[in-house]
DNA sequence: CAAAAAATACGCAAAAAGTGGTATTTTTTT
DNA sequence: AAAAAAATACCACTTTTTGCGTATTTTTTG
C-alpha cells in the first residue's frame, strides 16, 4: 500500500521536485498536485487522499485558510504544512485548524519522506520548539487567579454551576439546604465580579 | 554558566545514574535530588533550579500531581517527565498540569542531555506521536458537530448567550423584538437537547 | 414554482436565578 | 484566647429564564 500524497504549492519548481521525490521513492504516489488553495478545495474532496503537502504562502487564499476548509471535509486526510522558514505563528495557527504538522522546505529529502511516513501513522512532525507553544497553550490554563479566590466549598458550587445543575440539585447533591447553595452562589458572584452563571464560568474558564 | 538540574527519583540506582551524567558533563549541576514528591514540593521551590527530572511514577503522590503543586511555584524552572515506557496518557496529564516534555528512561546519556539543553532553550522534547496527541486535544474545537446543526442566526445568538447577556441585551444588539431571541434559543435548547444556557454551551464547547 | 427551512413575532404561566438583609456555628488564623 | 474567615441557614422580593402554543414573512432548496 502506498501512501497517497498531493501537494499544494505555487512555485512550479518546488513542486516537481517533490512530486519527482515521492514518485521515485517505494511507498509513495503523487498524483494530484495543484498550485493555489482555490483548486484544491474544489478537488481534493473528491480523492482520498492520505496526505498533503500544504504551502503557506498562495496567492489568493493562505494554506491555513485551505486546511481549515478541507479538513472537515476530508477528517481522514493529514496535511502537513510547508514553510520557507519556521514560522512559528503561522505553524501554530495551522495547528489549530487542523493541520497535524509541518515541514520546512529546506529540509533533506529523506526528513521530507519521514514526516510524511510520521503523520500517515498517527505521529505529528515538528520541531520542539513549536512544540512547546502548542503545549503552554493547553497547559497556561492551570493557575487561574481567579479560581484562587474562591474556598475549597465555592469552587465545589462552580463546579455543579458549570455543569448547569440547579441550585435544588446542587443542595440535593451536597446535603445543603438551597439556601446555603445561593448564599455561596452570591459570594462566588462578588468575588469574581459578576452577576451570573455564565459569566462566572467565564471568568474561570479563560 | 552551567544548567541546575534536580532530579525526582525513588529508584537509587537510576537516580545516581542521572546524577553522575550530569555532574561529570560540562555545562550541567545537580546539587539536589529527591526520592518522593512530598520532599520536592518542600525543597524545590526555596532553590533556583533549571530543570527538574520528575519521575511519573513515585511512592504517595505521583509525580504529576507533583508538578501540578510545583509549577505555580516555580514558573521559570521547567519540569520534565521520566516515565518507564511511552505512556501517552500520564504525559498528556502531565504537559496539560506544567511539564514541558518527556523522556523514557531508557533514553541514551546524549539524548537526555540534548532534552535538558532542549527545554532548558524554551523547546518541549517529546515524541511526534504525543505531539499528535497534544495538536489534537486542541484542534478538535473546529468542526464541532452539534454547533453545525445550528443555523447562522443560532449560532450568532448562542455566541451572546456565551458572553452572558440576558435576553433583552441580545434583542437590542441585533435589533431583533426580546420573544425572537426567545424563540431562537428555544429552537437552539431543542437542537441541542438541553434546558439551560450553560448546558448549551457545554454541549457546543467541548 | 412549490415545499421546506429560517427568521421574525406575540401571549401566558411557571420555574429558576439573582439581590439584599441577617444570623449562627464551625474552622482557621493570628 | 480572640479575631477572622468559611460554611451554614432563613426570609422577602425582583428579574430573568424557560416551557408551550401559535403565526407571518423571507430565504433557501428541490
Amino acid at each position: 500500500m502506498k501512501i497517497k500524497v498531493s501537494i499544494v504549492e505555487d512555485e512550479p519548481l518546488i513542486k516537481d521536485g517533490i512530486v519527482n521525490l515521492l514518485n521515485s521513492s517505494e511507498g509513495f504516489i503523487c498524483e494530484h498536485t495543484y498550485s493555489n488553495a482555490e483548486d484544491a478545495i474544489l478537488d481534493i474532496p473528491n480523492k482520498k487522499i492520505d496526505v498533503v503537502l500544504m504551502d503557506i504562502h498562495l496567492p489568493g487564499m493562505s494554506g491555513i485558510e485551505c486546511v481549515e476548509k478541507l479538513k472537515p471535509k476530508c477528517p481522514k486526510t493529514q496535511f502537513v504544512m510547508f514553510t520557507s522558514f519556521e514560522e512559528t505563528e503561522n505553524v501554530f495557527q495551522s495547528l489549530k485548524v487542523g493541520a497535524a504538522g509541518y515541514l520546512t522546505k529546506t529540509s533533506q529529502s529523506n526528513k521530507i519522506l519521514d514526516a510524511i511516513v510520521d503523520v500517515y501513522n498517527g505521529g505529528s512532525p515538528m520541531s520542539s520548539h513549536i512544540a512547546r507553544k502548542v503545549v503552554d497553550s493547553f497547559a497556561s490554563k492551570n493557575q487561574n487567579t481567579n479560581l484562587q479566590k474562591l474556598t475549597k466549598r465555592e469552587q465545589e458550587i462552580l463546579d455543579y454551576l458549570s455543569k448547569g445543575y440547579r441550585y435544588k440539585e446542587i443542595s440535593n447533591s451536597l446535603f445543603l439546604s438551597t439556601d446555603t447553595v445561593r448564599t455561596h452562589i452570591r459570594n462566588i458572584y462578588e468575588k469574581l465580579q459578576v452577576n451570573s452563571r455564565v459569566e462566572a464560568l467565564n471568568k474561570v474558564r479563560n
